[in-house]
RNA sequence: GGCGCCAUAGCCAAGUGGUAAGGCAGAGCUCUGCAAAAGCUCUACCCCCAGUUCGAGUCUGGGUGGCGCCUCCA
């Protein structure tokens, strides 16, 4: 089975073929570091985490960037709102952001550049474009020639004529034509600046990524991904910056995720409903934002809602009850009863149907299916009298395979410690029970209900989890 | 105006032209001291119309309804 990626560029699902066997180079644009993520930011950051895990799944090595935008318009306008520097702004939401993501589960990206870092490339890659015709200079800034690029629009698919200019944004008189953007900006009185041959001034938004790429992962990617809304203009601007100064293509497959609504709504904030991965994580589990993200097709927007959260709780916990009941049930298994032959090659069939879902552009929705069908096929066998421990430990070797690439599962039942009063408690309720106290059991089982530890009596004897 | 996407059960959602995955919620049953968990059983002719085909949720055309991008945007 190979790896098909559906590339945006030729609109065509495509064998994946990385330019070095075993090796693979993917670059996601990152956020802009002036506040907390939302959880429209989150949907990439949690999917090609997914794509970068599955492609180490199957044997590559990865290395994946993903890139801190920490100097823009509007990281200046929140820092002097604030009344701190850009770098300080900078640093404290690059923390947030590590901390919000590794709260969702987020392997972390094998190199995470900044702008601020990358500055004299930057300035000699604009420097290049301009030497070859590409850009001009014009009161202090320095706009990109589009018309130069017969490319440009080849990724969107757009045509150039057809654009309508001037719809949402003011044209700049000072550019040649409505459609060249910015590559370097003129630095206003007290702003962060640089020194360049252009003058003090700042990178434009889309030069940086093209000058991160070029840096740390070189001429061609394999693949860059990003946010469907990034298709255009912002990587059309790369394609353009980046074939203009290397003549070779920026990356070979271009992967583009859908957005996330919120209650069918678009998240904005002007209608005051973006979610916050920060705040949602109080209440709601980081794998239950994963299944949502991760249960439908990843080109398709989906939905967040009260409804999609409790769903996704809901999902996520049979997939953890199936692994904390094989797990349970490990603690009373004999050694004399012999493995059975049918599971083994019913395990393979999942491990092949998981990865068949996976190469199928990523169709997690699928692979979550599989998954679940494992969870079933556990399940039955748990039914038996007599389980055997190999048995047992396949299956949870597969599952965890499952959550490596996915990352569904919440922590273990009863990993943790619990507190010296739950456990006598807890004690307590069990001899209650022998003593065939039941009432006290049940009142006991209550009150442990209301602090969220749900116990429950299996053949195995009691274990509990957290509700 | 240009480019593009979507419409599948109460909800979420997959689906390669051959007779509708999976999850959640709900109902009944089994197990349980009672629960919980788990198991078993039950719940869809795939927006409408026309066409192509032996056969269409899947292809074509036309509707209807939703949505995205067109230089802040994940």
């Amino acid at each position: 089975m190979t790896l098909r990626i559906y590339n945006t560029m030729t609109r065509e699902a495509e064998p994946f073929v990385p330019q070095q066997p075993g090796q693979v180079t993917m670059y996601v644009c990152g956020p802009t570091v002036y506040g907390y993520i939302h959880i429209g930011n989150a949907r990439p950051v949690i999917f090609f985490d997914v794509v970068r895990r599955y492609m180490e799944h199957i044997g590559y090595k990865v290395n994946y960037l993903t890139n801190f935008t920490d100097v823009d318009d509007k990281m200046i306008r929140r820092a002097e709102e604030m009344g701190i520097t850009v770098p300080e702004l900078g640093e404290r939401f690059i923390q947030a952001f590590i901390e919000d993501t590794t709260a969702l589960g987020v392997v972390p990206a094998t190199q995470n550049p900044r702008v601020t870092d990358t500055i004299p490339e930057i300035i000699s890659f604009i420097r290049t474009l301009e030497e070859k015709g590409y850009a001009y200079e014009s009161g202090g800034d320095v706009y990109y020639r589009t018309a130069r690029f017969p490319d440009y629009g080849k990724l969107s698919h757009k045509n150039l004529a057809d654009l309508q200019y001037g719809i949402r944004i003011e044209v700049d008189e000072r550019k040649e034509s409505p459609q060249d953007f910015v590559l370097w900006k003129a630095a206003k009185p007290g702003e962060i600046s640089w020194s360049s041959p252009w003058g003090e001034g700042r990178p434009g938004w889309h030069i940086e990524c093209s000058a991160m790429v070029l840096k740390y992962a070189g001429e061609t990617l394999d693949i860059h991904g990003g946010g469907n809304d990034l298709q255009f203009p912002h990587h059309e601007c790369e394609i353009a910056q980046s074939e203009a100064l290397t003549g070779k293509p920026l990356a070979r497959y271009w992967m583009h995720n859908g957005f996330v609504n919120i209650d069918n709504e678009k998240m904005s904030k002007s209608i005051g409903n973006v979610v916050n991965p920060r705040e949602l994580l109080q209440k709601t589990s980081a794998q239950a934002i994963r299944y949502i993200m991760l249960t439908g097709h990843y080109r398709s927007p989906i939905n967040f809602s009260e409804e999609s959260v409790a769903q996704g709780e809901n999902s996520v916990q049979r997939l953890a009850n199936a692994r904390d009941n094989l797990k349970h049930r490990l603690s009373s298994v004999s050694e004399l009863v012999p493995a059975d032959p049918s599971v083994a090659p019913r395990l393979a069939q999942f491990r092949a149907a998981f990865d068949a879902k996976m190469d199928d552009d990523f169709n997690t929705a699928d692979a979550i299916t599989v998954w679940f069908q494992t969870v079933s096929d556990a399940n039955n066998y748990l039914k038996r009298d007599a389980a055997c421990a190999a048995d047992i430990h396949a299956y949870l070797e597969l599952i965890a395979e499952f959550d490596k690439v996915l990352g569904l599962l919440p922590p273990e039942a009863g990993a943790e410690l619990l507190d010296a009063e739950v456990d006598s408690l807890i004690a307590e309720r069990a001899d209650a029970r022998k003593r065939r106290d039941f009432a006290r059991a049940d009142e006991i089982r209550d009150l442990l209900a209301d602090k969220g530890i749900i116990l429950e009596d299996t053949a195995q004897g009691m274990r509990w989890r957290r509700k």
